[in-house]
DNA sequence: CTGGGGAGGGGGCCC
DNA sequence: GGGGCCCCCTCCCCA
């Protein structure tokens, strides 16, 4: 998707960073970094308003206006449904098409087209599962992989789904249907599953699925509810819900999220699109992922009925409670209100821009302290020294040179360090590796030197994930299988301040330390280093140990 | 490789 | 409960 126009500059400009392919004389390639997440913002501003829709995708009722060319280049599914099309009468070009797919949930449905509209994944940490067989199904792999990971389920499992979802792919739409829906049947009792291309010819020419003016529409940011034409409503579940396409959504949901659907606001008047996303969808998000230690019921089932508690009649919503658990990357967010502030790392919105460069920021108070920059304010000032400083922490690091402390001592070569980060720093690169080994390698005589990977894979112990030192044999990948060395290459592309701006299971894999033990993340100075000193105590015992069975 | 600065993100406290 | 403010931790980058 990423473009890169061709242009001939001059020498000057080559030696200035911009990337140029190699071989290719006088052909610059000149990344627009920002290119794609415009390009798809504005497809998702088309697809939120039914502009050029050319595809509706439904669920049980719920209805999706898409662009064909979106879903062809995100599903597999698509890709080949869309390219067997093409080669028969419809010419890939035109028509308006609606696929059904019950046997997708709508809310997975609705996940996988904001993924698809927007990079990022959004959803309930009840659904993940639901988005995963959605994922699956129609074959978006990047999606189905990271649900696998959160899920944290086993190769077998994903074997199979691998094996599930290239089915779905790679059969002919139809045919696919009936083995998979016995399977879902099985395991989900879902009464209706298809995934059944209701009519790849336009649906009627004469009378195209219009979608009414969005500017009004108070379900804007919804895009999965804009009403279709009469032919269509008859997909519809009997009304009775006062008309809204939520609530639609919400019969066939087996009261799952039933909160998403009793919103009160919905009779209210539509407020702005921002605002919508940031209290509506946001908060039916938080929601339905709040998980609080105690406020939540482990099941979906009483999930559910938490969620309807004294709302069967479109009453209050149940508020987020704290800690809850972000639906994204399941982490457990604890003080009242910090979710939102916590899921504006996996939208990437940065509603706080600085007046002066415009730089935006996802929190307040960071911008506050950008200010300073601008300003010249250093609040923290040192008190042996001229020097001063923007963040508290700085300071406090800095005194630590006066004072010539250096409380953060690695365990294995007993180098010190004034900063804990600098500690860290040490341990996962190979500084003291030559160190660490505190008995010469020629002591014993007979011992082959340490296998360096082996000695490095010891030493990050603290560090890195087990699935990474095992090279991935066992456990979850440290990032997607696949994915991984182009997600590293578009890391490296889109450098760290956008990162923020790709969805948090992205970069899962390289925090996957913090995932596997949260309560290292946490750990004080003294108790790392006494965790370290008793991992080195085991390493070392262990040599020790070796020697002695040679002896 | 190391020291230092800056920034992103989480948690605690308070209003 | 939400948000502001602050502290802390971690990471990245640069010299």
């Amino acid at each position: 998707m990423e473009m890169l126009p061709r242009l001939r500059l001059s020498e000057a400009m080559k030696t200035g960073k911009v990337a140029m392919s190699p071989g290719e004389d006088g052909l610059i390639g000149i990344p627009f970094p920002e290119h794609s997440n415009e390009l798809l913002s504005h497809l998702n501003d088309q697809r939120r308003t039914g502009l050029l829709c050319d595809l509706t995708l439904t669920s049980r009722g719920a209805r999706y206006p898409t662009h064909r060319s979106v879903m062809a280049a995100v599903s597999l599914y698509f890709r080949r449904l869309f390219g067997a099309e093409e080669g028969g009468e419809g010419g890939g070009g035109g028509g308006f098409s609606v696929c059904q797919l019950d046997c997708v949930s709508p809310d997975a449905l609705d996940a996988l087209l904001e993924f698809a509209y927007t990079a990022t994944l959004t959803i309930p940490s009840s659904g993940m599962r639901d988005v995963l067989r959605g994922a699956q199904l129609l074959g978006i792999q990047c999606v189905a992989d990271a649900c696998r990971d959160i899920l944290g389920e086993t190769g077998e499992a994903e074997g199979e789904a691998k094996q599930q979802g290239g089915r779905c792919a790679d059969r002919e739409a139809d045919g696919a249907v009936e083995k998979l829906s016995r399977r879902k049947t099985d395991r989900k009792k879902v009464r209706r599953v298809g995934l059944h291309h209701v009519n790849s010819s336009p649906v009627n020419p004469a009378s195209p699925v219009s979608h009414p003016s969005p500017a009004s529409d108070s379900l804007r940011s919804l895009p999965s509810t804009r009403p279709l034409s009469p032919e269509q409503d008859e997909l519809r579940p009997q009304p009775g819900q006062n008309g809204d396409p939520r609530a639609i959504r919400g019969a066939a949901l087996n009261g799952g999220h039933l909160h998403w659907l009793q919103d009160p606001r919905i009779a209210q008047p539509p407020p702005t699109a921002d605002k919508l996303f940031e209290d509506d969808d946001m908060e039916a998000i938080i929601d339905g992922a709040t998980m609080g230690n105690t406020t939540l019921p482990a099941s979906a089932t009483d999930r559910a009925a938490t969620a309807t508690v004294g709302g069967g009649g479109g009453g209050r919503k149940r508020k987020s409670q704290t800690p809850q658990q972000c639906p994204v990357c399941q982490k457990i967010i604890h003080g009242a209100g910090k979710l939102p502030r916590h899921m504006r790392t996996h939208t990437g919105e940065k509603p706080f821009q600085c007046s002066a460069c415009g730089v935006r920021f996802t929190r307040n108070d960071k911008l506050k302290i950008h200010m300073r920059k601008h300003t010249g304010e250093r609040p923290y000032p040192c008190p042996h020294c001229p020097a001063r400083f923007l963040h508290s922490y700085d300071l406090k690091n800095h005194l630590s040179l006066h004072s010539g402390t250096r409380p953060f001592e690695c365990p294995l070569c007993h180098k010190a360090f004034a900063r804990e980060d600098h500690l860290q720093r040490h341990r996962k690169g190979h500084s003291c590796l030559e160190l660490r080994t505190r008995r010469p390698r020629g002591d014993a005589g007979c011992r082959e030197p340490p296998d360096p990977l082996e000695a490095f894979q010891a030493h990050s112990s603290g560090f890195l994930p087990r699935s990474a030192l095992d090279g991935g044999g066992s456990g979850p990948p440290l990032m997607f299988d696949v994915e991984r060395e182009r997600s590293l290459a578009l890391l490296a592309q889109i450098g760290p301040q956008r990162m923020a701006a790709y969805p948090e299971f992205f970069l899962r894999g390289l925090r996957e330390s913090d995932a596997e033990d949260p309560g290292r993340r946490s750990e004080s100075p003294a108790v790392q280093r006494d965790r370290w000193r008793d991992e080195a105590e085991e390493e070392n015992g262990e040599e020790e140990e070796e020697a002695e069975e040679e002896e």
